[in-house]
DNA sequence: ATTATTACTAGAACAAAATTCTAGAATAGT
DNA sequence: ACTATTCTAGAATTTTGTTCTAGTAATAAT
């Protein structure tokens, strides 16, 4: 009765150091060496992620610049692609709180608009590896995963909808399709964001954010005029 | 003196057969039947890209559902992500032009808008497969390939401009850095079609164009009110 | 025609890289 | 103290992409 394997690791994705400073002590306890070990790999894998694409990377790489052994890896990511899974799922986290914290204190339909769109704007381009990571998917997302995400997705999509929704009533927002809010304010700014990250653009994300946020603001305002 | 691997294969790429159907005859010439397995292994490879991604994807299967050797597969496409290489850079092609083709015509700025939105709608929904493969790249491109798509950007940006300057000039299009028309015009259509694409969504392109166009129209025109 | 060269096909052999397996150390739970 | 669990290690294995050698059809050269 020597089968020992019965539980698995590689979904107790409660680390979320990633974005945070590595904590520096001399004598560690397991857990947080455990910690840092799993922040390391993501961070190693990251940066080789981006800079020549997941297939290009092999995992001894990583095995080494994160000083960390076969074992461990596979015991915390389950897979390569399991460490982009987990980059992945943290990346939109992250952008995700970010995008809602810069969007619900404001109390005007323009002023809400300009805010989600300067803040892609400004996050694409303070973690420009991290944004061409998300935003250069093909990542085959675990069944899980794939629901996990489809939920935060739709609790994010009614965080936002029901911002939207007092400014829709007031007559200061075009009414749309639900899903059709996100791709119409960001969209433009996403996609600028990937020419310059892939460099078939100089200008950043950043020093266009202004007009960015105009342009999406006049395609989702409620139009005064005839068509 | 026994070198006879001076010349390689893998750049003749004049094989546009993907989006024709296959000849069918039954004593075909080397030539066609060469052409004919090239198509095969696209296609094939297309399907299986697109549906688990590249790394996923294994050359046994295609060569096994391309009914291919290894010798040929090497042969033409060098490898596997030759082959990605190859569908890329054919699909880039075939939309752009498909894009000019019904943006040129256009005799005003709202209907050209209108058309190059609708096109793009279309276009995803039509082959969804091709675009789903386009629209999720990490595609490490060789340098010649990334020359050669930065050349055809490039000629495809001009090309637009170049339909896009008389209305500036005439006052019904926004004045706006180049790099900018592309993003706003095709940004949120692209980004609903991720969404579908990737199941976020259950409203196809297709079905939203009309609000996409009269959107992004309003994005770029000239705006007669005050801000 | 005959030969030489080239384009292509074929699959066994190879090399590299991902993953599994077994075992042992640290930690937590009782 | 003892047992179960989590974690670390790295050798061993498997998988898979790619190379190599050889052979066949087509084309060009003489």
């Amino acid at each position: 009765m020597g089968n020992s394997d019965s539980d698995i690791c590689h979904r107790n994705m409660t680390s979320p150091t990633m974005f945070h400073k590595r904590q520096a002590g001399k004598s560690q306890t397991r857990k947080s060496q455990t910690s840092a070990l799993k922040s390391r790999v993501m961070e190693v894998s990251l940066a080789h992620f981006s800079d020549v694409g997941i297939e290009q990377t092999n995992v001894g790489d990583i095995l080494q610049d994160a000083d960390c052994s076969v074992g461990s890896l596979y015991h915390h990511f389950g897979s390569k692609e399991g460490i982009a899974e987990a980059l992945f799922v943290e990346g939109v986290d992250h952008f995700n709180a970010g995008l809602l914290a810069a969007l619900l204190p404001r109390r005007t339909a323009s002023t809400g608009i300009t805010a989600m769109v300067t803040f892609c704007c400004e996050w694409v381009t303070d973690q420009p590896q991290l944004a061409a990571f998300l935003l250069s998917r093909e990542i085959k997302l675990s069944e899980l995963a794939r629901l996990e995400l489809r939920e935060k997705d739709r609790a994010f999509g009614q965080s936002t909808y029901d911002w939207f929704a007092p400014h829709v009533k007031s007559g200061e927002l075009q009414a749309l399709p639900t899903a059709l809010y996100m791709p119409l304010i960001c969209g433009p700014t996403l996609e600028c964001s990937r020419m310059w990250l892939s460099g078939r653009s100089a200008r950043s994300p950043g020093e266009v954010a202004a007009i960015l946020a105009e342009a999406s603001w006049q395609s989702v305002r409620q139009s005064v005029r005839k068509s």
